[in-house]
DNA sequence: AAAAGCCCCTGGACGC
DNA sequence: TGCGTCCAGGGGCTTT
């Protein structure tokens, strides 16, 4: 389910419940996610204090008082559901759906989880936390926060590409020689790191861009960023922004509580739209459907070239 | 080395 | 109603 997008309005949402809070207990409730959890993974979260949460590409940081570092990614179908204490008010709970959180009521039965739930932090401030993932391609682990950078989790990543670095000259140099296509080239996360499946479609779309074209034609003969790149980098940025904009101000007319996308679903112009009309005024085109490297991939083929 | 393919896993949508 | 097939927003690992 999350992109950069999603991503980081989970960690929005979940960052007020967790600064600052002690976690009391965690409740482990299989060993392994996609990989193994790691060695004591309970007992070296309970009784530390939480200090701030931050996003780096599609993962969650959880920064801890004891130096480490609960690392969290929710793969295809990681989900968090919060239960807030008793005394909360709706405002509260309403501002975490906002943030793609869903509110549940306690669990009165402990026994009554879904086979789903794989995690649970029982905090101080009366919040439990569940982590719920079907498929499983999420997982957790624990990092010294000296390490965080080194591990083979972060340090090949590629930039934020909300944090400025994002030119036209990064993609003609990142891209200069690259044969891959720029559905690829988007999709490799050692380049762009946060980008995913939906988003690539769609900020090809807004730059009008094929994305079976070549990566290197974001640089000339030379190196330097050709008009695609200069209407590309914009075009990430953008459809990024709105999306976050979005998954904050969503859920009001929009009762999937689960979040997922948030609203921004609503606003794809070729994600998901394979047969229907392109929405660019007086393009007769449809969308269509494609597939490189085994997935998906959506575009105009009137608009984007 | 770069690029492409395979696979992990469950559930929902669809056709018969 | 039930069963089989296909598809899904990710990415690590293996193969070419």
């Amino acid at each position: 389910m999350p992109e950069l997008p999603e991503v980081e309005t989970v960690c929005q949402g979940l960052a007020p419940i967790f600064e600052r809070a002690v976690i009391k207990r965690v409740e482990q409730r299989r060993h392994d996610l996609r990989f193994p959890l790691p060695e004591r993974f309970a007992a070296r979260l309970e009784g530390v204090r939480v200090d701030h949460l931050k996003r780096r590409a599609k993962y969650i940081q959880v920064f801890l008082a004891s130096g480490e570092v609960l690392v969290m990614h929710l793969g295809m179908s990681g989900k968090f559901t919060i239960q807030p204490p008793a005394n909360s008010s709706a405002l509260l709970k309403r501002g975490l759906e906002e943030k793609s959180i869903s509110i549940s009521e306690p669990h009165i039965d402990r026994h009554n989880w879904s086979p789903h739930d794989h995690v649970i932090f029982y905090l101080d401030n009366g919040f439990t936390v569940v982590y719920n993932d079907p498929r499983r391609f999420g997982y957790m682990t624990l990092i010294h926060a000296n390490a965080l950078k080194t591990h083979k989790f972060f340090q090949n990543l590629g930039i934020e590409p909300l944090e400025g670095g994002l030119t036209p000259q990064f993609l003609a140099s990142a891209a200069k020689g690259k044969s891959v296509s720029l559905k690829a080239f988007l999709l490799d996360q050692r380049i762009i790191a946060g980008l995913g499946n939906i988003y690539v479609c769609e900020a090809l779309f807004r730059a009008g861009l094929s994305p079976r074209r070549q990566a290197a034609s974001l640089a000339d003969a030379r190196g330097r960023p050709t008009a695609r790149a200069q209407n590309l980098a914009p075009a990430i940025r953008g459809v990024l922004k709105e999306a976050i904009e979005a998954g904050g101000s969503s859920l009001r007319d929009y009762q999937k509580a689960d979040g997922s996308l948030g609203y921004f679903q609503h606003c794809f112009k070729v994600y998901n739209r394979a047969g229907a009309p392109c929405t660019t005024p007086h393009c007769n085109a449809t969308i269509r459907r494609i597939l490189q490297n085994g997935r998906s991939t959506f575009y105009c083929p009137s608009c984007q070239r």
